[in-house]
DNA sequence: GAAATATGTCAATATGGCTGACGTAAAAGG
DNA sequence: CCTTTTACGTCAGCCATATTGACATATTTC
């Protein structure tokens, strides 16, 4: 049996079993542990962890956010919520207004001191991105683009897409 | 203000920064999210998490893993990983042998059912990558493990692509 | 025989999640 | 107007995963 042309014989029990892709997953599970590794670092001195970042992150790219629509984002409920966004708006870097049309809302808006945390942490995050770009044929982000968004489930590929690049968020709605 | 051709101005402060990419940074947060929730559904059923799940996945990639080489990997401390790989070893998904040359290391290997288990959780994940690259047009494959790969620290990348492709780890060592 | 190595273990702590139950103010619908 | 629904907050307890620090034990190496 030629290794190289035939590096697995299939056995009994898996006549047609596709090969798991091994080189995916693993990949996949180091790439994203060291995207996130680079916010980690800016947070630690701050005091804050993930959570905090995820939420100032939706925050300031949706200013205006209700509570709900935040929830929905994150995946997450109320009271995993509460604690982080608390400490965020104690210590200054998101506010709550009320609705002006509905006054039982309260609205997020990062402050100026939140835009730059939020803008610095994103700024860290892409100059990964650049910087595995530059590695990589020239209109290599396209691709990439392409396959994380289909990566994602179908049944929320329409709410993702219109967080990322839609709908600007209008006034108080 | 042509608001279709020129969306942005820059501000006084921000002369020549590039704008942050928020589309990969949003994507690979959704799309990693959506990746593990497949393998998270399996698991609870047995009562494990995600630490179990990636202590069997690397035990049954390098059967005779040493716990040293196993904390490398998952770059977590020996503490962390105790708990969980003692569930495993009294559950019978992984098993612990001494090694041969050295009696003082604990040789990891998967049982029969550990590796059934395994490989159930990596087929689950290989077929998001194949739904989600037969969206995309044919050799979509190539330029994904690229971009995942670029976006590894250049300092651990060699030792990630051994694990991915290289050494099928001889015996004991 | 001493030192380094591989591993285990006890204890305390942080973080980020969860469920369930209950409260309150405002809006919406009859 | 009154009831119900909605948007949110809060208290309490629990779980999973990680951390640091200290100490113990067996085995190998020098």
């Amino acid at each position: 049996m030629d290794q190289a042309l035939q590096s697995r014989v299939p056995g009994r029990d898996e006549a047609q079993a596709p090969a798991p892709m091994f080189d995916l997953i693993e990949l996949f599970f180091f790439a994203y542990r060291d995207f996130v590794s680079d916010a980690d670092r800016l947070l630690e001195d701050i005091g804050f962890g993930r959570a905090h970042h995820r939420v100032l992150h939706f925050v300031n790219r949706q200013p205006g956010l209700m509570i709900a629509e935040l929830l929905d984002i994150l995946g997450i409920t109320k009271q995993s919520l509460n604690r982080v966004l608390k400490e965020l708006l104690d210590t200054g870097y998101v506010e709550a207004r009320p609705g002006v049309t509905d006054r039982r809302q309260r609205l997020l808006f990062p402050t100026a001191k939140g835009r730059r945390l939020a803008m610095d942490l994103s700024d860290l995050q892409s100059r990964r991105f650049e910087r595995a770009l530059s590695d990589l044929p020239k209109d290599a982000k396209v691709p990439a683009i392409d396959f994380l968004l289909a990566m994602i489930d179908p049944a929320q590929r329409d709410k993702v897409t219109s967080l990322v690049w839609g709908k600007p968020r209008e006034e108080t709605k």
